[in-house]
DNA sequence: GACAGTCCTGTTTTT
DNA sequence: CAGGACTGTC
């Protein structure tokens, strides 16, 4: 058989991979080593060399866009394509495994997923019900709450009430529960942690899908969270054969429940797992992967991997002291200009930062520079409030049940339904354990509204039911544009923006183009397909879209550090490289967060294919305040021979505040010593070590040393008395 | 129900 | 500073 398609330009540990035989792999594939080409290849050559038949194998990604990618990719291999086979994120699989299986699952068939605005707002409601008040207990803060449980895979029964805010946390989210049960609708954590407890409850599905799923995948395995792990271990029984892919110094997303813990654990926990390390980096120039490592150095506990490349040092890496924020935004640009007046793409340029608020100084910039730039990240697609507004009356077409909707679409546009009239039907609700559409009806037949809100409510159900009615038989386009006109709201948009520049109603448009593409997805061959409707209303809940709608200019690219994993450019500027920002004052509290700020900082380096700049400001407006941060000890970190600073060590004239003496700098170097990173040196007692760290300015500047015998030490430089050397 | 004024609180984000 | 949430007025 002719495999070369598969292995040829790979190197042996890719090889290593793809071919391996292992019955658990676990592949460290570090930043730019080629990883989605090893997970691609991987498949192909179980399906066509191992024999495995593609309804065996189980893709598993974090995004649709890693899952498009991959499915893109596994179809360009030819061969059957990769058609039948699971290729998902965790949320879709486990979405398509609760439509195939809802009463099993224990939902209604009309289930709905419910998108994170959804359940707060959702939320929000239960607290007041509860008769909280909700300035205490904020409906972000439950949300949080509850779905860093559901990650861990507890349901409220199972949480260890440890003091009294806990206890109102557990029953906000027990009452929570009632409420998204009874309007038949799940959220992202519950997608996960019903399809685990499928698992668990059903033995015989459970084994249905260990027999037919011999080969599971997963890509970001650093990225796993407890209840996606155990989803893993669980599906993979005692036969199941597992390939991961990860990398734990690019594990950012520990805040939001990932594990790094489960790339170790599955060392553990999978008998007979074998690691391939992929080192070879094809991404970036030597010097780039210098800094990276040396940067990832500084934490410990890492499984260990070190980014080489058969190419060149490239250029140095700039850094850039500036003034202030407005400053560094304007260097950024003048770079990113050069760059393209060299004639380089615009869209081979990004520029990172921490926090989406840094994006404004770098906008303002690039509009008086005249180049044209995107914007990662902000409202999606399906997020904008139009959009959702639509999808309500959809949502109540599909399943009255749905509070959820019904709360949105009730009085959008006005029609009468005030705040006094709905805090009656919620409390009827409450009262009788009712959804919202049924105490509705209930306060329709009952005397307690006065006719005025009758009228209303009435109207309202009439009009649900009526296009109901008018929408079957038609097809999905046309019952979005339906329901658009007729419930009034395309008019109350087309009013509300007229003579502006506001883009609802195309958006609107927009949305019902969108439905007359949507292909009609069947769950699973063979097996009735879903009800276009309720696969689309799915569609849009799971992948909200994309940030913007107009594409693909030749333009420049801003986003946060988080949002650029997995991306790569020719040149990439960090901006913001501050203590207190970033690595954030925030994380230097807490245990361990620290290491991810840093890894942060890996994969933000790491994204650099030929130019890296590096930019701090020494004076920031951070919430209306004049804030000063010393440059980031990630830059410190990073050796100094691979440095040029742009903006040599001027000291500026600036108001001088009082007679504090000027400010720390960047490498700042003790005067005459001589000492800096990296340097050896000789202490009388502790004999030789390694300069690792600095801290301070002037007479009180300290240093790191790492000494051979005694370990690393900090001392004043002033009394340390070292020899250079 | 629309609008203006006030208070408050500020990482990272996919699904 | 600035956006969102909330309050109070017409």
């Amino acid at each position: 058989m002719d495999v070369s398609h598969l292995l040829d330009a790979l190197n042996p540990a890719q090889r290593e991979a793809v071919t391996t035989e292992s019955p658990h792999t676990l592949v460290l594939a570090g930043a730019g080593s080629g990883k989605t080409r090893v997970l691609v290849n991987r498949i192909g050559w179980l399906t066509e060399v191992t024999g495995v038949p593609v309804y065996g194998v189980l893709a598993v990604t974090f995004t649709n866009k890693a899952a498009a990618e991959m499915r893109h990719r596994i179809s360009a291999l030819g061969g059957q394509g990769g058609r039948g086979m699971w290729i998902g994120t965790f949320h879709g699989i486990a979405h398509r495994l609760l439509r195939l299986h809802w009463q099993e699952a224990g939902l209604p068939e009309t289930f709905q997923v419910l998108d994170s605005d959804d359940q707060i707002r959702l939320l929000k409601r239960v607290i007041n019900d509860l008769g909280l008040d909700d300035k205490r207990w904020p409906a972000r803060q439950a949300a949080w709450f509850i779905n860093a449980a559901k990650d861990e895979g507890k349901r409220p029964k199972h949480i260890h009430s440890a003091d009294p805010a806990t206890d109102t946390l557990i029953r906000i989210y027990e009452a929570y529960e009632v409420a998204a049960r009874r309007a038949g609708l799940v959220d992202f954590a519950e997608l996960l942690l019903r399809a685990h407890e499928l698992w668990l409850t059903q033995a015989g599905l459970l084994h249905h899908y260990q027999q037919r799923f011999g080969h599971l995948l997963v890509d970001e395995f650093q990225d796993t969270n407890t209840i996606q792990y155990a989803f893993i271990r669980v599906l993979a029984g005692s036969s199941g054969r597992t390939f991961v892919v990860g990398d734990d110094d690019q594990a950012i997303y520990g805040w939001r429940g990932a594990k790094v813990e489960n790339v170790q654990h599955y060392l553990r926990d999978f008998e007979g797992a074998s690691t391939v390390r992929l080192e070879q980096n094809y991404r970036s120039t030597a010097n780039i992967l210098k800094a990276a490592n040396a940067v990832i150095g500084h934490n410990p506990a890492r499984l260990g991997k070190t980014l080489w490349t058969a190419d060149g040092d490239g250029e140095a890496i700039d850094v850039y002291a500036a003034y202030n924020e407005m400053d560094e935004a304007q260097h950024a640009v003048q770079r990113l200009q050069r760059w393209i007046n060299d004639g380089g793409a615009a869209s081979d340029c990004a520029v990172l930062y921490r926090s989406n608020a840094q994006s404004r100084a770098l906008e303002e910039a690039l509009i008086q520079a005249q180049v044209a730039y995107r914007v990662y990240g902000g409202l999606r697609f399906f997020e904008r409030a139009e959009i959702k507004d639509t999808l309500a009356y959809l949502r109540l077409i599909a399943s009255r049940a749905d509070d959820a909707a019904f709360e949105r679409a009730v009085n959008t546009p006005t029609r009468g339904i005030g705040g006094k009239t709905l805090e009656q039907v919620r409390a009827r609700a409450q009262a009788d354990n009712q959804t919202l559409w049924e105490a509705v009806l209930g306060e329709l037949a009952g005397s307690s509204l006065n006719g005025r809100a009758k009228t209303a409510l009435r109207a309202f159900v009439e009009l649900i039911e009526q296009l109901d009615r008018d929408t079957r038989g038609m097809s999905l386009a046309e019952q979005i544009d339906h329901s658009l006109k007729a419930s009034g709201l395309y008019s109350h948009y087309a009013e509300e923006s007229r003579g502006t520049l506001d883009a609802r109603t195309d958006n609107l448009d927009e949305l019902v183009t969108v439905a007359s593409r949507f292909a009609r997805v069947e769950v699973e061959e063979g097996a009735e397909p879903l009800p276009e409707l309720i696969g689309f209303l799915a569609y849009a809940s799971l992948e909200a879209g994309e940030g913007q709608s107009e594409s693909w200019q030749d333009c420049v690219q801003l986003m946060t550090l988080h949002a650029a994993k997995g991306l790569e450019f020719p040149l990439v500027c960090i901006v913001g490289m501050e203590e207190g920002l970033f690595p954030g004052q925030k994380s230097m509290e807490e245990a361990g967060r620290l290491e991810e700020e840093r890894r942060l900082a890996y994969v933000g380096i790491t994204r650099a294919r030929q130019k890296l700049l590096l930019c701090y400001a020494e004076t920031r407006r951070i919430h209306g305040m004049d804030t000063f941060g010393a440059p980031s000890r990630f830059l410190r970190e990073i050796p100094t021979d691979v440095l040029n600073e742009v903006r040599p060590r001027v000291q500026v004239s600036r108001p001088n505040y009082g007679s504090a003496a000027p400010r720390a700098r960047f490498v700042a170097e003790p005067a005459p010593s001589g000492l800096k990173l990296g340097a050896a040196v000789r202490h009388a007692k502790f004999g030789l070590g390694v300069i690792t760290d600095f801290e301070g300015d002037g007479p009180h500047t300290r240093v790191q040393v790492n000494f051979e015998d005694e370990g690393s030490k900090w001392l004043v430089v002033s009394y340390a008395n070292l020899q250079v050397g």
